[in-house]
DNA sequence: GTCTATATTTGGATAGAC
DNA sequence: GTCTATCCAAATATAGAC
């Protein structure tokens, strides 16, 4: 029973090569990853792999698949609570970005789209997206309810989710820098928080 | 006597081994850019290349060494003048800022720094210092003389330098890509200015 | 499903003629 | 400085035995 729950979510070698797959695409580019390299981690011969996977850019594409299934969900109706309360609003997401950033499975996977954002178009489309228009779209929804309920200064809401994701974007992408290279973030780590209230002085009414 | 000064500056073939591997490694990569395709782009063949780098690393070392070296340059003076006037030396900068994202060459850069910035140490470490810091030194300085001169709203420089360009990276770096798929950027052109409105809105006194 | 063996391609680099 | 020829290593992938 245990072996048919596995095996519905592929053998255990396979998760196994996906496990390896992420870590190594993560770290060394999807070129820089080779399906030796993988084999070897693995603990497996090369055409053992091909058992899995039809090629190599198909357990990227696997791989690559988790990038944007990210845990991070607010529900409708969590935005219109926490909305109308306004810098709740705020503080949840913050925290919740701050916790993506942190978290080792989504780090890897972050690290994966900035390595092959700019040799992958079909990445770049889901970053644009996912990462983007999703981001802009709930915060802006936030924003929305809060200038009818005149917490904040009336503006584009869309502009302003603008202004407030790119700040969060840049201070991720900085710490996943100096986590790769095992370097302290102690300076970065309370940067989104200094980020959220400094948001939250300029646009609040 | 011409041929003397193309000499100086490496010969004609050495130049356009640089344009041409400029050019591959800001599309393909450091791997994705074979010593092969550089030299089939340029003309020549692959042992004739070697007459003029000692490797595919030195070839892009050279390349390499072009991304940070930037033309923009804002002497301490100006920033003395302008920041004593307030937005326009924010404005000074997010042009200098915006033509630079536009620009054909510093594009090419740009692309090749975040291609690489996951794989390489030195990069890493240089993005760091070169992109941000400078920047931030160079900003902090500007917000600090507007806080003297009671311009802007008291805080620490380095904060708000940090929050003024992030949001400037981000829209780099969205811009960028689009232009990667020859895709319309209208809808970000005038973003740099928004975000510079934005800011100076709020931080003003 | 895994192994050994092998085919095939691609990539970096050198030797030596011109 | 460039070319032809060649080498060697690494990488993707397949065939067939176990």
């Amino acid at each position: 029973m245990s072996q048919n729950k596995e095996q519905n979510k592929g053998s255990q070698t396979k998760q196994k090569i996906l496990k390896v797959a992420t870590t190594l695409f993560s770290q060394l580019g999807y070129k820089g990853a080779s399906v030796r390299k993988i084999a070897k981690e693995v603990g497996i011969r090369e055409s053992a792999l091909y058992n899995h996977f039809k090629n190599k850019e198909e357990i990227f594409l696997e791989v690559a698949r988790g990038i944007f299934t990210s845990p991070f969900t607010i529900t409708h109706d969590e935005i219109q609570e926490l909305a109308k309360r306004g810098k709740p609003f705020l503080q949840k997401f913050t925290m919740q970005y701050k916790m993506l950033t942190f978290d080792k499975s989504n780090e890897s996977m972050f690290r994966l789209l900035m390595i092959e954002l700019m040799q992958n178009k079909e990445l770049r489309e889901q970053f644009m997206h996912e990462f983007h228009d999703k981001n802009i779209k709930l915060l802006s929804e936030g924003f929305f309810i809060m200038m009818q309920n005149n917490l904040i200064k009336s503006n584009d809401p869309m502009m302003i989710a603008y202004e407030f994701i790119s700040t969060m974007f840049y201070i991720r992408l900085q710490i996943t820098l100096l986590r790769f290279d095992a370097k302290s973030t102690n300076a970065l780590s309370t940067q989104f928080e200094k980020h959220l209230d400094f948001f939250w002085e300029n646009i609040k009414l």
